[in-house]
DNA sequence: GAATGCATTTAGCGGCCAAGAAATGCAATA
DNA sequence: TATTGCATTTCTTGGCCGCTAAATGCATTC
């Protein structure tokens, strides 16, 4: 899947000159690996970063492999990766375990990573739409030519954003999408609907959020005051806000909800979209939500749920504020 | 697609000796058509039976074909289909128009007419899945395998359950089917989310019922209470069930609670299976929808929503009453 | 002159095959 | 004995071809 002109044609320049001298490992370390295999690095160099995996630790490919929920295939795959990258050492015979230095690497592994082949497609088409570059109707054929996606991949992103609800099949054959990323309500018609469930999810016959995720969530939230606001990037803030949310609601036990507010979470990604960058906004948030799971501690459901209320109006009242930035189809200088 | 020996070979015995000398216009009748062309004969026939097109009426392709979103083609196969079996006159170079007694043939073709494939295989998975037939996890080869469909076909299948959260993709390759449907909760669950969004939505700014709307859910309702309740089949009373809520729903002009409630219903379905045909509480129910009607026509939306939320609730109680069913996996005799 | 009916064009889908990726089984080994 | 490393098997995906359905354009006809 997801080939690219890798290797194949034309690997060097013509009479031998190599073009591209450095990265003496590029074809082992840009060898074409599948899905799975980028993936199961990713995960192994999280480990490694964040120190649950430390300098000298020996890898268990089964115990990964249970632990992605894969097999031990690709897993032995993303090991070699990293082992060329530095971040582990193999022991032949033995198998891998991080190196000294594995930490250093690993940041630097991360930060270079980018999205997916399918992500990215996701993406574009979005903002295209969102630009007004894409028409109302398509058909699959011209979308494969704009996008040079395959059919398969096509199809499946075709079908992602049908469930999302912006996208709709014709009666005949071909594509339409929908207003409803266009239209400049939407995002405050997303709020409403999540102010209609969050604070129920909250009232649920045996809502318990277990201790462990609470303490996470307080932990991410306490980090954010400490200066993460400052530093890190909008995404990263953005995906911080969604995670909260979704563990406090997924503590109810009632799936409906949760796949509910998923659903509404990621489609808001694509109407926020990069441009509400506005840091200072986000200190209050943190403190609403530690406030939030104090309440939640104690066992007062129903005083969370007002406060819960209170903060998702607070933050779409602030939406107002940016509304026209949306309308003007623009994106703010600062 | 959904070839089936059709025509093409032996369309007579040998020496012309007709095998089949009953219903002469079978092979333009059975001929496997498309789509478009089923959907768009099945259109004009529920125009015709409901009255709108009255006997005699002439049937203009293009009018139709802005009606469905289709083009010419398709309608002017669907007229022959329908003139074939007696709905409409055929009158030659100047169209088709209705029968003298279209209505009765269309009430007839219209009650013969089946699932679509793919909503069938739909079904049957589904119910495969709730008695427990299918594994946990399993490649998409065997799904085509078992159920004999296209990869593309499966794929929109697969896609579609794992929208409505019921399956996802397996990390490597295959599907997993989640326990939503299987649980014993689930239906309970359900409801409760539709608890939190129905009454919210009729509190939406700038909520409005069209009046036709509004006019057409009443005529339905009463014509339930005249009688309907007694001899209209458990699925029809069911749909009904769906439409007027997601009527209410829809008026509240915010796409986000109407495509929550879409989806959940779509699950709820699969849950109430064809169990609980207890006719006798929807005659209760019909009059609490009434009565929302009125109150909504008086533009009382709090009350609207309480009422809503208390005639939620009513059925959600009755419920437990008929769970014990689904958790025996068995269907109620009476 | 507008609508029909037919011919042409285009789109989408299934089948088939090959390539690549992941799962699985097995022998070697620390 | 548990784990690795490799070989084999299974599965998915993409490309290509042909078929059928639907869309579109055009001549005909009332």
């Amino acid at each position: 899947m997801r080939r690219e002109g890798a290797g194949m044609t034309a690997p060097d320049g013509p009479a031998g000159v190599r073009e591209f001298p450095v990265l003496p490992m590029s074809d082992t370390t840009r060898r074409m690996t599948g899905r799975v295999v980028t993936e199961a690095a990713a995960a192994i160099s999280a480990l490694v970063a964040d120190g649950t995996l430390k300098p000298g630790d020996r890898l268990l490919a089964q115990r990964l492999a249970d632990l992605l929920g894969v097999s031990r295939f690709p897993i032995g795959q993303a090991m070699r990766i990293l082992a060329d990258r530095g971040l582990l050492t193999a022991d032949p015979g033995r198998g891998f375990s991080v190196a000294s230095d594995g930490p250093d690497h690993a940041a630097s592994y991360r930060a270079e990573r980018g999205h997916d082949d399918l992500t990215s497609a996701y993406f574009r088409i979005a903002e295209d739409r969102l630009a007004g570059a894409l028409p109302d109707t398509i058909s699959e054929q011209a979308m494969r030519d704009r996008y040079g996606l395959g059919r398969g991949q096509l199809s499946q992103l075709l079908n992602r954003m049908a469930g999302e609800g912006w996208a709709e099949r014709r009666p005949g054959y071909g594509w339409r999408f929908s207003a409803v990323l266009t239209t400049p309500t939407a995002l405050e018609q997303s709020y409403r609907l999540r102010l209609a469930i969050e604070p129920a999810s909250l009232l649920e016959p045996g809502y318990c959020l277990a201790r462990e995720t609470l303490l996470r969530c307080r932990a991410v939230e306490e980090r954010m005051l400490g200066g993460e606001i400052e530093t890190a990037s909008a995404d990263a803030l953005y995906d911080r806000g969604v995670r909260f949310h979704e563990a406090i609601v997924g503590a109810s036990g009632n799936p409906f909800f949760l796949d509910t507010l998923k659903r509404v979470n990621r489609i808001r990604r694509l109407l926020v979209y990069r441009s509400l960058a506005d840091r200072s906004r986000y200190r209050r948030q943190a403190a609403e939500h530690l406030e939030l799971l104090r309440l939640i501690e104690r066992g007062a459901q129903i005083e969370a749920a007002g406060l819960l209320r209170a903060h998702l109006q607070g933050v779409m009242e602030k939406l107002s504020t940016v509304r026209p930035l949306l309308e003007a189809k623009q994106h703010p200088s600062g």
